[in-house]
DNA sequence: CGATATAGTTAGCTTTGCTAAATATTATCG
DNA sequence: CGATAATATTTAGCAAAGCTAACTATATCG
């Protein structure tokens, strides 16, 4: 028999972990040859669907130090992909901006994964796409929890104002 | 007006797809002071979860190139996480098994992961928890399917007996 | 048996990751 | 205001992880 108080995590965080893994190993294929690495594209789709980033904000964004993200910008704007302005009001920071390449290249490499997770989608019944769609907000409260919960252990000020958030 | 016939992918893809990667970035950096790289980790997670695999298999899983793997597997058995055995019936084939120390590691690991992801769990709605429990089996269908169609656009038979695929 | 295919490794290169130290700019303190 | 401290980025240099091409060993096929 179960021991009682056995006080392991809630018994839906294994499921959702395992499903949201393979999910994202499987869509990742999709990026294969679009001509960008892995590194580089993630840090490229931070810039267009969060708008321009300083490189502090884009490394700690993507979990790497600075001086990868200095070289991955320095790729990345050799490929016509980013252009860094330097800020007006603090001439110590690089803020990047993707071109219209860099957007243009994006789009096609999550159009990619989007049309695969589509035809996944289109292919479910009924309910179970109605069961994913309700889970979708709860989802999104989920992820704002552990962001919080994340940015409160690194001892982050909430913003009370300024520039919205990268991630 | 939104243009008639537009026929853009399914509208619960990019939430689904932004949400999953959301989730596990934030996940990823419960990983930090493991002591095992993020390619490593990930290998042995393979190992552990889905049992016994040829270095080959482990290739094809993790999307990286067979030299790749066969020096992850050099180092990870170095450590001590993974030991080796040449396969009976193929000599050529080498079986990778997580050790006990390996297989605490990865647990160690996870179960920081799922203790955060729970933490989070708890902070939502009871409506918006049922939501996501009842979404799971879903998900389980929707990643099997996106999984029969990469394995069908590789090219791979299906699995008409024998062991189990890793992924 | 000989040719072909498969599994893994070795060699050698590029990219990505890190820390430590240097540079430039901004903020703070007396 | 000037010295000092803090912040943002870069440079230097190294280790790990990624790749392709070429090699070895074993299986399979005709």
């Amino acid at each position: 028999m179960p021991s009682p108080r056995a006080r392991g995590p809630d018994p839906a965080a294994e499921p959702l972990h395992r499903h949201a893994l393979r999910l994202l190993r499987l869509l990742r294929q999709e990026d294969a040859g679009l001509g960008v690495s892995a590194a580089r594209l993630s840090a490229l789709s931070v810039l267009v669907f969060g708008g321009p980033a300083t490189l502090g904000a884009l490394a700690t964004a993507e979990q790497v130090s600075a001086p990868t993200m200095t070289r991955l910008a320095q790729t990345l704007e050799r490929e016509g992909l980013v252009r860094r302005e330097v800020d007006e009001v603090d001439a110590r920071s690089v803020r990047l901006v993707a071109t219209p390449a860099g957007t243009r290249l994006l789009h096609r490499g999550r159009d990619r994964r989007l049309d695969a997770l589509s035809r996944a989608l289109v292919s479910l019944s009924a309910n179970e796409r109605t069961a994913i769609i309700a889970a979708l907000p709860a989802l999104d409260q989920l992820v704002g929890q552990l962001q919080r919960r994340a940015a409160g252990a690194r001892g982050d000020s909430p913003p009370r104002s300024g520039r919205r958030r990268l991630d």
